[in-house]
DNA sequence: TGCTTGATTGTCT
DNA sequence: GACAATCAAGCAG
């Protein structure tokens, strides 16, 4: 849980998970991302939350993934650069997914993000979760400027937020903010224009903390990846990961 | 150029 | 549980 105070800046716990961390295969670095704190430092203000639940995409060979038989196209070309940049792609023609490129040596591997835990920002989640989605504008070039940046590692949260954070007994709407790929991206208002900002920069509006990450196996289950029965074999691969019991997970 | 699919979600019954 | 919404991406011709 992260200590804050209604008049006191949030601060986020840990240091930046640097690149390197990303620079392995994903399936070994899904389950080492739960525990860590994704920060969206938007327009809007600050909105972060805890990763409780991912899928690794293993690339070129794997069914499931967007690069599976070495796909590069314009929506994939970020799997192909250096990892530790974001993925988001939208789906379903009114949602955006948001996924941690991962992979050794330009292997075209990626996380996808499945849930958050909210922990700053809650008000602002809220009214973004209020409007309807709709996906907005082109989707950016690879590395393209950050739309906004901030130094700072300093959130703020309201008392209302921290009192439902810290009761562990979220109402249904209220774990409905983050649980879902798409539910979290419209929470911390990630769309196309988040494309490719690299997550171990301070100075990008999107990054992660490392926060309780790693944490102890126990605490981490494993399952099949969720909608990706057109994938045959694959479907079957305990490469979904979430935190035991934790309620904020989607499925 | 046009058709099909889709790593989802919200609403209705 | 069933189904509609909605459109970018991918692919066939």
């Amino acid at each position: 849980m992260v200590e804050s105070s209604a008049k006191e800046p949030q601060r986020i716990p840990g240091p930046l998970l640097p690149q390197g961390f990303y620079d392995r295969p994903a399936v070994e670095v899904a389950p080492e991302l739960l525990g860590a704190v994704l920060v969206h430092d938007g327009p809007e203000g600050c909105t972060c939350g805890r990763i409780v639940e991912v899928e690794a995409y293993a690339g070129p060979e794997d069914r499931a993934a967007h690069s599976w038989g070495g796909r590069r196209t314009a929506r994939t070309e970020v799997m192909y650069g250096p990892p530790g940049r974001t993925y988001v792609f939208a789906i379903y023609g009114m949602h955006w997914c948001f996924n941690v490129v991962a992979g050794p040596g330009g292997k075209p591997e990626a996380i996808l993000v499945r849930a958050l835990e909210p922990l700053c920002g809650l008000e602002l989640m809220r009214r973004r979760r209020s409007r309807p989605a709709r996906l907005r504008g082109p989707q950016p070039e690879v590395g393209a400027a950050p739309a906004r940046l901030n130094e700072t590692f300093h959130c703020h949260s309201s008392p209302a937020a921290e009192r439902l954070v810290e009761s562990r007994r979220p109402e249904r709407a209220s774990r409905l903010l983050t649980a879902g790929p798409a539910r979290l991206c419209q929470a911390l208002g990630i769309t196309g224009e988040a494309y490719g900002l690299p997550l171990w920069e301070p100075s990008s509006p999107l990054r992660i903390h490392r926060g309780e990450a790693p944490l102890p196996p126990g605490r981490i289950a494993t399952g099949p990846r969720v909608g990706v029965d057109y994938a045959g074999a694959w479907r079957e691969r305990p490469w979904r990961f979430w935190i035991r019991d934790n309620p904020f997970v989607s499925a």
